[in-house]
DNA sequence: ATAATTTTTTAGATAAGACTAAATATTTTT
DNA sequence: AAAAATATTTAGTCTTATCTAAAAAATTAT
């Protein structure tokens, strides 16, 4: 017997459980029929690959695979990839709230422990943090169920000259980016100020804490508000 | 690039830890020199599959082999075991101290979470964790640079008649074992009287919370004191 | 000391999940 | 509408970690 079938005996392995997730964030994004090439470029892999795991996955009836029509996630498979999610954002914020990590170091830990099999684990995690309706980031935490509120926000990128909005989330993760806001104060619920716009290239001049920065469109957009 | 490549390009696989655990396990019960069988049954695999293994371990040089006559932890595999050891007892207390998961539901997720693989996590849990020294087994916990304290610790089954002892640890973790021990309220810490003994079968008739019963061979021989 | 038994190793096969290279579809450009 | 470019799939291979069956070595019993 395959040894980690004894905790892993489940219905998904890693490897799926990746792809579903990846797949549920594309469709967030683009909708419905994310094409092969898309799902290869996000888990850093090679299109063939996908071609194979798309094949078991609709075996599976996660997500439903027409042949040079890109892929969609069933009512099943969409619920398997929110609980990832869920599992995902609990533990970002254990790891901020109670294990003393910066919004920059969650990411590749989280990434482990999403995996982590054991409905009364995440549950009970729930519970201990206080049914937390964000992540570090902004983003929000599928409850039990599933079901989580979609907030209104925006990029600052499309703030008006002069307008002021709140930094309630960011688009990209990432250490670099998420290490950038911080050298330059930027964090959630931070008032933000346009001050100024260039029309040239999009950057933005912007009042935050009292102090005037400069920042590219590539920051902007990467930036939600409120 | 394998997918898992992401978070897992640290060392050791996860099988590979699993039986870097499991000989450190054997070693603490039979000393160096541990056979290829033992090996097999303990991860419930084959032998020829434990053969493979161990090469590739050898290799790797946390183990030396040598054919026929079974293996031996290195130092540096040693020290992976224990780490492997602290991450496992770890979070277990995590799970019964925070989640509050009962002592026989912690150790099938334990075993999905000590592969995690972050130094940070580990530390910060032990430091949110207030350093402890025991896990809910009562079995020791070792420290960042891998030293643990040995307690002095018997089998109940050596307590002589009339003889009382304080239950530090169990010796069988499963969750059927400590079920009976909750139903019989035994619990680490406990006040143990031994009235008598069957010379026949070994059980013993005890003095637990001024209740008397009697429990086997194998039970007393499952069971630490003090 | 030989035979029987047990343990360990070797040889060859399999499954999951990745890869490369080539073939086939589809889309875009001219 | 044909050619070129791009996207997708197929075919065949590789690696890891397992397996079974058979061979070899070591141990135990006669």
């Amino acid at each position: 017997m395959y040894l980690w079938h004894q905790y892993y005996n489940y219905m998904f392995s890693l490897s799926e459980e990746n792809y579903l997730k990846s797949i549920y964030h594309l469709e967030a994004i683009h909708g419905k029929g994310i094409s092969t090439n898309s799902i290869a470029k996000k888990l850093e892999t090679k299109a063939s690959s996908v071609t194979d795991m798309i094949k078991k996955l609709a075996e599976k009836e996660v997500l439903v695979y027409k042949k040079y029509q890109g892929v969609s996630l069933t009512t099943l498979g969409r619920k398997e990839a929110t609980t990832i999610v869920r599992k995902h954002r609990l533990w970002e914020v254990f790891l901020v709230d109670k294990l003393n990590f910066s919004w920059d170091e969650v990411h590749d830990v989280a990434e482990q422990l999403e995996h982590i099999k054991s409905p009364k684990l995440i549950d009970e995690l729930d519970v201990f943090l206080g049914f937390p309706k964000m992540d570090p980031h902004g983003d929000p935490i599928p409850d039990k169920e599933g079901n989580f509120q979609k907030i209104e926000k925006r990029l600052l990128s499309t703030l008006e000259e002069h307008k002021t909005g709140i930094c309630v989330g960011v688009n990209d993760s990432s250490s670099d980016f998420l290490k950038y806001l911080d050298k330059n104060n930027i964090s959630l619920g931070q008032k933000i100020k346009v001050l100024s716009k260039e029309s040239f290239d999009g950057s933005l001049t912007i009042l935050i804490h009292s102090k005037e920065i400069t920042i590219s469109k590539k920051i902007s957009n990467n930036i939600y508000i409120q």
